[in-house]
DNA sequence: TTACAATAATTGCACTGACAACTATAGAAG
DNA sequence: CTTCTATAGTTGTCAGTGCAATTATTGTAA
């Protein structure tokens, strides 16, 4: 086995980033728009698939979210008006999630919040390569750890992207 | 502000590494030592600290946790013997946290999954210079976001280290 | 057709994490 | 000495997360 040192301090140097840059950003999200994070993204996936809705299991997956913790974000953006669940007839058992016009008005909003917020902790102190870098080394721990899914962030045309 | 989508799949890359990882590891010194991280990281705290019991806010402090999330963590812990609470006679305010024998033999079985664990997942598929970049992009991370700590991470000396 | 397996979502339970309110102790000001 | 403030920890509450069990629906096989 290698020298764990220099591994485990990479880990919890990992680790805190994810946390410090999760706590910017979700607070700036909450201020803009009054949503959380996983809410936020929930949102985000839903407009990145456009027109088409999409299953409860279909963006839990996206976020790597368990099916159940997806259950109560859709319950808490349904109850907000955000989003509508509808059951297709041709198959009952499963929901079928959409944005509504108010859902995609709110993540206009909060969009720019969030970008703003990341191009704040990220770009403003990460060189272009330093990005590229850090992609590169993310996709292939992603990759040796059997869980790279190309991240698909670009809808057919987000409103509030500009 | 700099183009955003490159930033957005940086970030989402960043958080899938460290949920994927978080679950491995945790899984594996769940299965070592009936433990889960937060629960390891703090019993690895009060290892680094070596002899002088440390305080809950310090605990919480490294792990960047709140007071009341240690509070409880703290409580599991010591109903499992793995840990002692002891108030000191000149400050009856503050709670001194140590090890138990007991508590150190367990933590040594979790250090090794936990190593284990995190040599596949890192070591093997990174090279040295990968672990240093990843290491530097990290760093200048938490700089710039004002959250940079020098993460110790080897006590005097670690029984299970080996 | 009836019984059995597979799929999709939901609910219950436990843990973590953060924030606010509260208790107890200690230190400082009058 | 008394009062006020600061510190350290605990408790309550709520949101997020994951697992196991449950419900509803669909598909399959006897």
């Amino acid at each position: 086995m290698r020298d764990t040192k220099e591994q485990v301090t990479a880990w919890m140097n990992l680790q805190q980033v994810n946390r410090v840059l999760e706590g910017l950003l979700e607070h700036r999200v909450r201020a803009a728009a009054d949503l959380s994070l996983p809410e936020y993204e929930a949102l985000f996936r839903l407009n990145v698939a456009s027109d088409h809705p999409l299953q409860m299991s279909e963006i839990a997956s996206q976020l790597i979210n368990s099916p159940s913790g997806m259950t109560r974000i859709v319950d808490r953006l349904e109850k907000d008006g955000l989003i509508a669940r509808e059951t297709p007839p041709d198959n009952r058992r499963v929901v079928l999630v959409k944005l509504t016009p108010r859902g995609r008005s709110v993540l206009g909003d909060a969009e720019k919040a969030f970008r703003g917020a990341l191009n704040e902790s990220f770009a403003a102190h990460l060189s272009e390569a330093d990005l590229t870098e850090l992609r590169r080394l993310m996709r292939k721990l992603l990759e040796s750890n059997g869980a790279w899914t190309d991240a698909r962030c670009s809808p057919g045309a987000t409103p509030g992207t500009s």
